[in-house]
DNA sequence: CGGCTTTGACCGGCGC
DNA sequence: GCGCCGGTCAAAGCCG
């Protein structure tokens, strides 16, 4: 109880009351012994709060901290220390339980304000980044953030849109044309429920992918001219998908959604149909998913998802949805010129810490909107591909690959998630090598690593689809849910046989 | 009877 | 402008 009263040394960083807002809850203990605030958002190139901020801090901890972390915390504050042996205690038991309430009141409107933080930080770092964008390709870059900036004014920061909203439910708020027919459901949706109102959730299967304006060429004139070009990203942010690549003989892969076929089409090089169907968990669910047999090895079922759910996903649906989220993220991370296109040197940088992922990264150049292929059924080193348009993204490159997460609620990816990850399939070495990458790593630990190491698992076992079932499921929506998390366990536990079950005959 | 699948028609984007 | 192609619609039929 009193352990916090004796700081650590001068300068140095500590986490107090780990919890759901951790990524907030950091000390600077200053020569005097004194916790002075000093607040960050847990993010590359992390923006320090101001110190009236630090009420967020406290708050936050109070609601989620067990009773002795708020002791903890009223001590060193000298509000009110408690003494378990003390009878007087009573009066100041009842002075703590009214300062809680208090501030679990308090809570939810410094949620709010931290949402709104979380907001304008991701602003200010989008405007740094298109700064720095600018700085490298002085040509046009810029000129195309800031038409864009300006065409959603609106909203009131300097945000690109790629990663304020990567999927369609932006649309309705965008007054864009949408490609398909205005009767459609996903024009008038409604805000999603998980969506937390900062107007850039990242939400599962949230791959609209705001990208690339000329997707189909590095010309440089034409990305100067401001028109054309919107209109081209306007088209690419539509089209942005997350590619699963499984070996199944089912129809197509159970990912814990209800799903109602819309339609069939022959696609032209391919003598299987391709299946559409939208998901039916919510009306208005904008989400789309397409189903077809590789034309090479039709036991290979490719399922593309597209757009992001307006509704709580179940636990198997974000586990898969994680998952796919994190490899969009990544997708639309900062691009790189390669020989052959564009390669995000973050994603790089984190998955060849892996063993199993030494060239993970490949491009296509003949994928016509970006698009993330993550291939299940791989087990040699393209288990995890990256496809994007040939054409560097016009908005800004987005440095941190996880800082695209960062937008989603924070318990999608978390401590447990990550050291279930490591303790489930990461090789010795891979999780301390990626804490020392990232010293603090769990939070917001590379997304990255996490659908590297969840590729690895699932590539490392025959049984793929069981391997996506035990694997991510357990890892991703075991926490999902935050505090709800341990009321899912059976659920999850459901969901996860439910899914051997369905796919289980189908895998080999 | 409601929900789902099937399937031909329709629409819009894109390349030539 | 035309044709191709992907994506969607919607009527009809099926099923529990």
């Amino acid at each position: 109880m009193d352990t916090d009263r004796d700081g650590p040394a001068a300068g140095e960083s500590r986490t107090v009351a780990v919890n759901e807002m951790d990524f907030l809850s950091v000390e600077r203990w200053t020569a005097s012994g004194k916790a002075e605030p000093d607040l960050h958002l847990n993010a590359p190139g992390s923006a320090s709060i101001k110190k009236e901020d630090l009420t967020i801090n406290i708050g936050l901890n109070l609601c989620t901290a067990n009773a002795g972390s708020v002791r903890s915390i009223m001590d060193d504050d000298g509000v009110s220390p408690a003494k378990d042996d003390d009878k007087e205690s009573k009066s100041e038991l009842a002075t703590m339980e009214a300062e809680l309430t208090r501030m679990k009141e308090e809570n939810k409107k410094l949620t709010e304000t931290l949402n709104q933080v979380r907001t304008n930080y991701n602003a200010l770092q989008m405007h740094l980044i298109a700064l720095k964008q600018h700085h490298h390709q002085p040509d046009h870059e810029d000129d195309k953030v800031e038409s864009k900036s300006s065409d959603h004014g609106h909203r009131g920061v300097l945000v690109p849109k790629q990663f304020m909203h990567l999927g369609r439910a932006g649309e309705a708020h965008d007054h864009q044309p949408s490609h398909s027919r205005s009767s459609t459901p996903s024009q008038d949706q409604t805000p999603s429920p998980l969506h937390n109102g900062t107007n850039k959730e990242i939400f599962p299967f949230d791959e609209r992918g705001e990208a690339s304006p000329d997707h189909g060429s590095c010309d440089v004139s034409k990305a100067t001219n401001s028109k054309s070009s919107e209109q081209a990203q306007d088209a690419v942010m539509r089209k942005a998908r997350v590619s699963v690549r499984a070996r199944s003989q089912a129809l197509m892969i159970a990912d814990g959604c209800q799903w109602r076929k819309y339609g069939q089409k022959m696609a032209k090089g391919n003598p299987c149909p391709r299946a559409y169907y939208r998901c039916t968990m919510a009306v208005g669910c904008p989400v789309r998913k397409q189903v077809q047999r590789c034309a090479e090895d039709r036991s290979i079922l490719i399922t593309t998802y597209e757009g992001n759910h307006n509704h709580p996903l179940p636990t198997a649906a974000m586990a898969m949805a994680s998952t796919t989220s994190a490899a969009v993220s990544m997708l639309l991370s900062g691009p790189v010129s390669s020989p052959e296109g564009l390669i995000n040197p973050n994603f790089l940088a984190r998955t060849t810490i892996l063993p199993y992922s030494s060239s993970m990264a490949t491009i296509s150049a003949s994928a016509p909107f970006p698009t993330v292929t993550l291939d299940l059924t791989a087990h040699g080193p393209n288990a995890l591909q990256l496809q994007r348009p040939p054409a560097p993204f016009p908005v800004v490159a987005y440095p941190g690959a996880a800082a695209a997460f960062l937008g989603a609620p924070p318990q999608v990816l978390h401590n447990e998630q990550y050291s279930k990850f490591s303790g489930l399939q990461m090789p010795p070495g891979v999780e301390a090598h990626a804490r020392l990458l990232h010293p603090r790593a769990p939070p917001s630990l590379s997304l990255a690593n996490t659908v590297s190491a969840a590729t690895a698992a699932i590539t490392a076992d025959p049984n793929f689809t069981a391997a996506v079932a035990a694997v991510i499921s357990q890892i991703i929506g075991g926490n999902q849910q935050g505090a709800a998390a341990s009321n899912d366990e059976e659920n999850k536990n459901n969901d996860d046989s439910n899914f051997e079950e369905k796919t289980k005959p189908t895998a080999d």
